[in-house]
Order: structure tokens, then sequence, then C-alpha cells
DNA sequence: ACAGAATCCGTAAGCGCTTACATTTCTCTC
DNA sequence: GAGAGAAATGTAAGCGCTTACGGATTCTGT
């Protein structure tokens, strides 16, 4: 390496390792599209037209029945936006039909067509199966659910942004 | 609810809780979205046009010099094509330059530009800080990113998918 | 009763990655 | 020294979310 090393003054030790935060966020994302790209192949691989990011809204109204798209969205922790575009792919799927609230014209209700309920029923054994694996998981990876939780509660407490700004107030007097 | 119950057998338990594998990639996911954007808006508080998915590279250019498109998606763990769509955006800031490798012309070589490195002087305090402000998550989660690690250890061990296989197959004889 | 505010939802565009495919250049074998 | 195959990079499109914004409906206060 070092063809002619970086020229000018980069190893005046002013700058930062800095992996942090940048590799935290990004060890956090390529996990999750790990997980998810792994069930995704499980439906694939039981010949199953459906996706994974289908599965929460899906799930609610398996679970509690007929929802509106902001119950859904409360429910699920994301926005309106998230449901109402899986509703969409739903309902061009034919899985869940939607009607108008009677008594609040502004709410579309989202339940579930005799297809999609049929289609739950067939994708129960790979859910279960993938819930059974992310408990084997936690279990051998020694309650990394735990650390989670106690990670989002020590961002509630005080977010990276709050620490960042403090932590660099503090370093400049 | 129940308002005539989800009419056919859906009580007859076969219905999985099932928030496991799914829940576990959202909350990753969310995660990751919640630090990267905090560290969005720590620039954007410094009134400093950057954007947190250009660190990854320019912070390689600055601790090792000029780099190839695939030396840096390989340092980085991720594709060449997240690396190019960085590249794009570093060039037309005019934070980064590419030449033609001499020895081989397939291959591009990114460098910093001298407003390349007076920014990453600039931003060098603010990476320190989300550094340390991730030490610190690290500290008061009780080590999460170990959890991490062992996470990710038994993934490499059997991906979810294998192991979702494997119960599927054995719950069904 | 009715104007203005609040609520519910939809579309558009963006983010930060990915896979799939195309293009250019190199390398190796005959 | 020519041509097959491999390697480096680019472009296009998609994923699963987000924010920004707008339309339609309901609620509230006077």
């Amino acid at each position: 390496m070092a063809s002619e090393d970086t020229s000018s003054d980069s190893n005046s030790g002013d700058y930062p390792r800095a992996s942090g935060a940048a590799a935290l966020g990004a060890r956090l994302r390529r996990l999750s599209e790990r997980i998810d790209r792994d069930a995704g192949r499980l439906y694939a691989a039981l010949d199953v037209r459906f996706e994974q990011r289908w599965f929460g809204v899906l799930n609610q109204l398996v679970l509690h029945g007929p929802r509106s798209v902001g119950d859904l969205a409360a429910a699920l922790g994301v926005t309106h936006v998230a449901v109402s575009q899986v509703r969409q792919a739903l309902v061009a799927e034919g899985l869940v039909a939607e009607d108008r609230d009677p008594r609040d014209g502004r709410s579309r209700v989202l339940r579930l067509t005799d297809d999609g309920e049929a289609l739950a029923r067939r994708l129960a054994p790979a859910w279960d199966a993938l819930s059974a694996a992310a408990v084997e998981l936690d279990a051998e990876a020694r309650d990394v659910l735990a650390a989670l939780d106690r990670l989002e509660a020590a961002l509630d407490r005080s977010s990276i942004l709050e620490r960042s700004r403090r932590i660099l107030d503090s370093a400049r007097p």
C-alpha cells in the first residue's frame, strides 16, 4: 500500500477513528436486512406469494380483526403511510378489503378477505417457525433482545443527538 | 372487539403470536434509522452540508488515502453499488475527485479534494462526539455491541432461514 | 349554524441500501 | 495475438421505511 501516502497533513493526528455511531447504525441496518431477506426466502421456498413487510398488518388483522389504517399504524409503531402502502399491496393481492367506516367517513377499515384468511392459515407454520428461530437465536446470542431493550431505553433517556451535543459542548469550553 | 369474531375458525388456536423474527428485524431497522437520523441532525445543527451515508467512504479516504471503489466497498462491507452512489454525490459536492488507475483502466480511484480535506477537518469534532456518544450508549446499555457480535456469530453459524426450515421440518414429520 | 382547526388518509419523493443487468478493461490460454 | 472468461464499475429498479404536502371529513367554539 501507501503509494505515496496521504500526501498532505492527514497524519497531523486530529482525525477521529470515529467508527462509533456510524458503525452501530450500519450494523443494525445490516442485521435487519439479513433477517428480512431470510424471511422472504422462506416464503419463496414454500412457494407462497408473500412479502415480509406485509406481515405486521396481516398479523394484526388476524389477531384483532378489522382495523383502521391509523389504528394499525399505532399498533405497529410505524407511520400511517407505511400501513397505507402495505394496504395497497394487500388489496391488489386480494388478501385484504377496505370499507369506509360508517361512523367516520375519513377512516378506511381494513379486513381480511377469504383469500387473506386462507393465506394466513397456510403461513401459520412458517410464522411459528420464524418465531421459534428468533427465540432460539436470542437464547444462543444470550439475550440480544434484552440488550436492545436497554439500548432503546438509553436512547429514550437521551438521544444520540443530545449526547453528542453535550460532549461537543463540554470539549470546547 | 369480536364484532362477529373472525367468522371461520380463527380461534381454533393455530394462528401464531409470531412477533418473533419480524419484530426483531423491525426493531433493528428502527434503531438504525434513529441513529442515522440523529447524526444527520447533528450535521444540520452545525450548519454543514453533509449526509451520514457519506461518512463511510469519506472516513476511509481520510484514514487510508486514495482508494478504488471496490476496495472501499470491501473495507466497508457494502456492495460496490452503494460506494458508487456515494461517489457520485461526493463528486457532485466537490469533496472527492476520481482518477483512472494508470495500471488498470477499469478501476476508478477516489481521493479527497482540498474541500474534502477541509470538510473532514471541520467535522472531526462532530465525528469524535458521535463516537464518544456511541461508547457512552454502549456502556449505559451494558454491552449492546457485544450482544450484536454474538447475534452475528449465531447467524453465521446458522441463518434464520436454516433454523426456520429445520424447525418447520421437525414439526411436520 | 358555520368558519376554522384538527384528524384521517393518500400520493410523491427521498434515503440508504440491495439485486439484476450492461459496459469496459484486463488476463490467460491456445 | 485473438478470443473467452473474469473482474471493476456503472445504471436501473426495488425495498421498507421516512418526511412533506394536499384532499376530504369531522369536531369545536361562538
